[in-house]
RNA sequence: GGGCGAUUAGCUCAGCUGGUUUAGAGCGUCUGCCUUACAAGCAGAGGGUCUGCGGUUCGAAUCCGUAAUCGCCCACCA
């Protein structure tokens, strides 16, 4: 067709296709009496943009749903984004302190005005570059997780919880982020290694003139904070020690030492400093001797007055300043190059501080206990299932979660605190008044008289929900939309976030719906490049993806990633990996310039190769349409997609299409044309779902459909049953023809020369139609005695022949005949030497006894037949 | 310090309950071809002692043990 380019432009039909399926609501689902298929996206950070890992996990999810919509299912996929709280709120800062705003200047009112300002703009960018990927989201669904049902949710959520006991605020040593300036729980903290050192520093006996021990520590800064000095009571070395107070260096406080087997003997010089206020083993000790607590540290990592020296100065100053200090008073008794394992903030990155403070905690064990159940006996599958040991163990040894966080974006905590005391808690402000007046027993208490509680939830305290709160489960659970959506179906993201999100997830939807949230959770890798290394801005690793997207077309793209995904591994990608999309999208679209440019006669008849073919073809497709069936089944996507992609290219466009494409010049007879539009139909159906809009282009192409019509919403084909002797010997077939096309290249004889094929040995001749338009054969003969003057190949046992003008190279092919003769015969004396062993023969079952019987005579056979040739060669 | 996973062709990976596997795929490499669908292509070819060692078995890439290397997760040794 003279109207198709030669090359496929994906620029020219993606904004095309993408608009039309918006306009007729294909993506769009209610629910109806089929089966509900559902996906919820991981809702990206709404401030966000898309990376290589969204590229991946949306190209996954697209996939899934396209396949269950054109399997006949009600297929949704809920899209929306997350607030993103501590991310957010540090580049909303961020901006403001670019204008020279600080935020502490801002009242939260004015701060939170700027916050939505900043989402309202940038906002829904990361979806809109969804689309571009081709994501079949049912927008009129977007969600935000700050928005009024899912705000309610959270409200709703956060009071049930605090009702059923499952909520408390208390004192507690925190991780505290210095620079984000809030909590954080134990799964935001990152622990990195990093060469630092450790310093050993005297503290003087009170008491004994001279007498000195030394304390080995990474954190000289905290002496400040010292209260006592630990050792373990079994170690001889100290027990002099018994009863007796040291002096904290520079700071001249006096300490006591305590004995507690918690100090390990082996490390350092086996005595502890002991800061209660800045370290989580330090409190437990300080706790248990009812030690003095002094916090040295302001919230943003400075020193305090509490500290009493180097107040107000960073931590990290003065680490360096008190050594130099601690130096010049001969306090130091040496310093060690030193490994250790150092906090930061996921966020920030800023080093954590362990902190005392108030904040509020949801009480996580028995919660976990169903949770832990449905995934234990595979009620919810994990794919790949090892991280079902991940999960377990991470369940069994859960840990109280501190939800509130020091900061303005996000969810407002909804305790009010009462003038005499103590809070309520409650969904809303008049709730709250009301609850307030019942318990301080004071009607005349106005809103006024109540504090709200500052600090806001946790991001995953709303993310936790999201399969619920998508449908409105938690406050309307008997709406029509959660009845028949809840449970989704499967859920693609990131083992990185097993238990911020998935754990969770699973934790509340049987807290608060008692039932699953998703049945299959499917685990991608992460992006790498191409030499491993995590994709990172820092490291400028990671290519745009809309620029991927510009470059190869978004089915290049898509096809690109997915090669590169193999389940349960790391994704090593690189661009030739789209580039080998890009040139797919150009093979099918080639293929279809070829169909649609023959002219059709349909009075002509089929030729016989063209029917074997069809027949062929058939079964080779529908052992495909199997397989894919499977390996989806198994979420091996990159594995079903590389069946796809040989199905089309090897055995439709490069043997089904030469064996049916008629002479130069003159038409296809209808049969076969109607046939092969039917093949091709099929073939585009089953791509559709991981290369959506070139499918839905040559589609167009190719059916006369209505407006409003997609291949979108045609029926995925069925696997039939397929006849396996037709591929059996077709595979024969290709064989043979390989041989000619041998022949033909070492001879140099072009395939516009028809060739005589004379064949000595068993041949089967049904599919001979095909082999003579193929090899271009005039004829097909059988023969006793080859001729000297011809070019040979064995196949199976039989050999085949092309008598040649010029001279065979006689030396050359007894070369190749010896060692094919030599590879045979040593195969059969492997074979032999198993049939030989009686143990063998007795032992292994007779399926493979037989097996072992037919290798032997095929090969009996096989060397038989290039004896033969070898024996002619030699004589002439 | 505990646990999990990996190690198969130059690269990325299949190979599920041991037996048509002296091991497959895609990409890359090499050799011919600008053959009127496609050079982003066509037709071919080469490439591996399945990380090492030991064991179980008639039979091991596959199961067991062990060592090495790499990766990930978890953990309160300052």
């Amino acid at each position: 067709m003279s109207e198709l380019a030669t090359k496929y432009n994906p620029a020219e039909v993606e904004d095309k296709w993408y608009a039309y399926w918006m306009e007729h609501g294909l993506f769009h689902s209610e629910p109806d009496n089929r089966e509900p298929f559902c996906i919820v996206i991981p809702p990206p950070n709404v401030t966000g943009v898309l990376h290589m890992g969204h590229m991946l996990n949306n190209t996954i999810q697209d996939i899934l749903v396209r396949r269950a919509r054109m399997q006949g299912k009600n297929a949704l996929w809920v899209p929306g984004t997350d607030h993103a709280a501590i991310s957010t709120e540090a580049k909303v800062v961020a901006k403001l302190a670019q204008e020279g705003i600080q935020k502490t200047d801002l009242t939260r009112e004015e701060f939170l005005t700027h916050a939505w300002d900043w989402t309202h703009k940038y906002g829904g960018i990361i979806l809109s570059q969804l689309r571009k990927l081709g994501a079949s989201c049912d927008w009129e669904r977007t969600a935000f997780t700050m928005d009024e049902i899912r705000s309610k949710s959270v409200m709703r959520v956060f009071c049930d919880l605090y009702n059923r006991g499952l909520i408390y605020r208390g004192v507690r040593m925190v991780n505290w982020d210095p620079k984000a300036l809030t909590a954080l729980s134990d799964e935001e903290v990152i622990y990195k290694e990093e060469q630092s050192k450790l310093f050993y520093l005297r503290y003087m006996v009170e008491g004994e003139e001279g007498k000195y021990i030394v304390v080995a520590t990474t954190r000289p800064e905290t002496i400040l904070g010292d209260t006592a000095v630990c050792v373990n009571p079994n170690d001889e070395r100290y027990s002099w020690l018994k009863g007796k107070r040291v002096i904290v260096p520079m700071v001249g406080r006096s300490v006591p030492i305590i004995m507690d087997d918690y100090v390990e003997m082996e490390f350092g010089t086996g005595c502890l400093k002991v800061t209660p206020a800045h370290d989580v083993n330090d409190y437990m000790l300080g706790d248990k001797y009812g030690l003095e607590t002094i916090d040295i540290f302001n919230d943003n990592g400075t020193i305090s007055e509490a500290g009493g020296m180097y107040v107000g100065m960073d931590r990290f100053d003065v680490r360096k300043q008190i050594m130099v200090d601690l130096e010049n008073a001969g306090l130091v008794e040496k310093v060690e190059d030193y490994v250790n394992k150092v906090g930061h903030s996921e966020r920030t990155d800023a080093v954590i501080e362990p902190k005392l403070s108030m904040q509020w905690f949801v009480k996580m064990q028995d919660l976990a206990i169903p949770a832990l159940e449905a995934v234990e006996t595979d009620y919810i599958k994990f794919v790949p299932a090892k991280y079902k040991n991940t999960y377990r163990y991470w369940m069994t040894n859960i840990k109280d979660w501190c939800i509130s966080r020091q900061l303005w974006w996000g969810h407002q905590i909804p305790a009010w605190y009462l003038p005499t005391g103590g809070y309520v808690v409650a969904e809303t402000e008049e709730e709250a008044l009301l609850k307030a007046i019942e318990k301080t027993g004071n009607p005349e208490l106005t809103l006024s008289d109540l504090k709200r509680d500052p600090d806001c939830l946790d991001t995953w305290f709303s993310s936790w929900l999201w399969p619920i709160s998508l449908f409105n489960g938690i406050l309307d659970p008997e709406n029509k939309d959660f009845k028949y959506y809840y449970p989704s179906t499967d859920l693609v993201t990131g083992p990185d976030i097993i238990f911020f999100w998935v754990a969770r997830m699973i934790i509340a939807g049987y807290a608060f719906c008692n039932d699953k949230p998703f049945s299959n959770v499917y685990f991608t890798g992460i992006v790498r490049d191409k030499i491993g290394r995590k994709m990172s801005k820092s490291l400028g690793n990671s290519p745009d993806p809309l620029e991927l997207i510009d470059k190869f077309g978004a089915d290049g793209v898509r096809m690109g990633i997915m090669l590169a995904a193999p389940a349960g591994h790391d994704i090593m990608y690189d661009d030739s990996l789209c580039e080998q999309g890009r040139n797919f999208c150009n093979k099918i679209w080639n293929a279809f310039r070829l169909v649609k440019g023959w002219q059709v006669d349909y009075e002509k008849p089929q030729p016989e190769a063209s029917a074997k073919g069809i027949e062929w073809f058939e079964a080779e497709m529908n052992r495909t349409l199997i397989e894919v069936e499977d390996l989806m089944g198994k979420f091996r996507i990159s594995e079903a997609l590389m069946a796809i992609y040989k199905l089309f290219w090897d055995e439709f466009s490069s043997w089904y299409l030469e064996v049916i494409k008629p002479a130069y010049g003159s038409p296809i007879d209808g049969k076969t044309f109607d046939k092969t539009l039917h093949f091709f139909d099929t073939l585009l159906r089953l791509l559709h779902p991981f290369m959506p809009f070139i499918t839905e282009e040559l589609w167009q192409h190719l059916t006369d459909r209505n407006c409003g019509e997609s291949i979108m919403t045609a029926r995925l084909p069925k696997a039939e049953s397929y006849d396996e002797e037709a591929i059996a010997r077709f595979d024969y077939l290709k064989e043979v023809i390989a041989g000619i096309r041998t022949v033909r290249k070492q001879k140099q004889i072009p395939q516009k020369d028809s060739l005589e094929l004379l064949v000595k040995g068993p041949h089967n001749g049904s599919l001979d139609s095909i082999l003579e338009k193929m090899g271009n054969l005039s004829d097909i003969l059988s023969i006793e005695e080859k001729p000297a003057a011809a070019a040979s190949f064995i196949v199976a046992s039989t050999e085949y022949s092309i008598p040649v003008a010029s001279n065979i190279n006689v030396e050359e092919e007894l070369k190749k005949l010896n060692s094919d003769l030599e590879y045979h015969e040593k195969f059969l004396a492997s074979v032999r030497k198993k049939l030989s062993n009686e143990k063998f023969v007795a032992n292994a079952p007779e399926k493979v006894v037989a097996l072992e019987k037919k290798k032997e005579s095929d090969a009996i056979e096989k060397i038989a037949a290039v004896k033969a040739a070898i024996q002619a060669l030699s004589q002439a």
